[in-house]
DNA sequence: GTGGGTGCAAAGACTTTGCAAGACG
DNA sequence: CGTCTTGCAAAGTCTTTGCACCCAC
């Protein structure tokens, strides 16, 4: 995916945040990363490389960026939440060993009326767990 | 669903687990229940009925039913972990107001060979997002 | 300049674990 | 009876919050 500070200045600017370096580096971070990382995951990513940040920040930032639509949590069993920068529906598959979480191209079989019924559909996707190549062909 | 003691303990005894007050406890309230609830709210409401149980009991449970297969996880954006007995696969709704969790009736989309190149896939779920009907209403 | 953003430390929510006592098979 | 399960309390993980300082607009 691309990235560009010009697009992201406008974007924040009509949804009313600020924007600062750490904002920059954390969104620049999450829409370079094919995987769905997580806090922890981006504030070790980024102290190295930004002076002023912080796993606070961090944890702020996302929140903001998920308020203001620029990622969206994705679906998992559970441990930590993890973020993606494709708003596009689509599916995900995630490892039940390594934890691992790749994207998956799939046309979702959403909007029927059978969906109407419960209320009103904001976002969609499809998830899938099994265990992936690499840990299967670890254990042969 | 259906809950039958007799089930149960021929379930148990093929995957080696015991068979106490406790887990019959737990298992069958997951089963009546058409939510999906969590460690929390399952031991909210059993401390009342049955004598002996305890918040961690009903984590320690929990974890045993999901490994012998009786219960799975529910995908989520985060929060608690959530159990279901419905093994077949289906989609949930979760409303992002309420919190509230229920099944979708979906065929999914699994399966094609787009899947396999991505691991073994054990099991799918669609997940949807939204504000439910009563928040909708609740709201005007 | 001023309101929002940041960092640090502390608190909070959810879940897991150690150990002694008790129950299932 | 031996082994697995339970309960309590304590620890662990991930995330949020309070407060003083600082920066983007």
């Amino acid at each position: 995916m691309e990235f560009s500070v010009k697009k992201f200045r406008e974007r924040a600017k009509e949804m009313g945040l600020k924007v600062t370096p750490q904002r920059i580096a954390v969104y620049r971070e999450i829409v370079s990363r094919k995987d769905h990382p997580s806090a922890e995951e981006l504030y070790e990513t980024l102290k190295g490389k930004i002076e002023g940040i912080s796993l606070t920040t961090v944890y702020r930032t996302l929140s903001s960026l998920e308020k203001a639509g620029f990622v969206k949590r994705v679906p998992t069993l559970k441990d930590k939440v993890r973020y993606d920068a494709r708003l596009e529906p689509h599916g995900h598959f995630i490892c039940k060993k390594c934890g691992k979480i790749v994207d998956i191209e799939v046309t979702l079989p959403v909007s029927s009326e059978l969906l109407r019924d419960v209320g009103e559909i904001k976002e969609c996707s499809l998830v899938c767990y099994g265990i992936c190549k690499e840990c299967r062909n670890e254990k042969a």
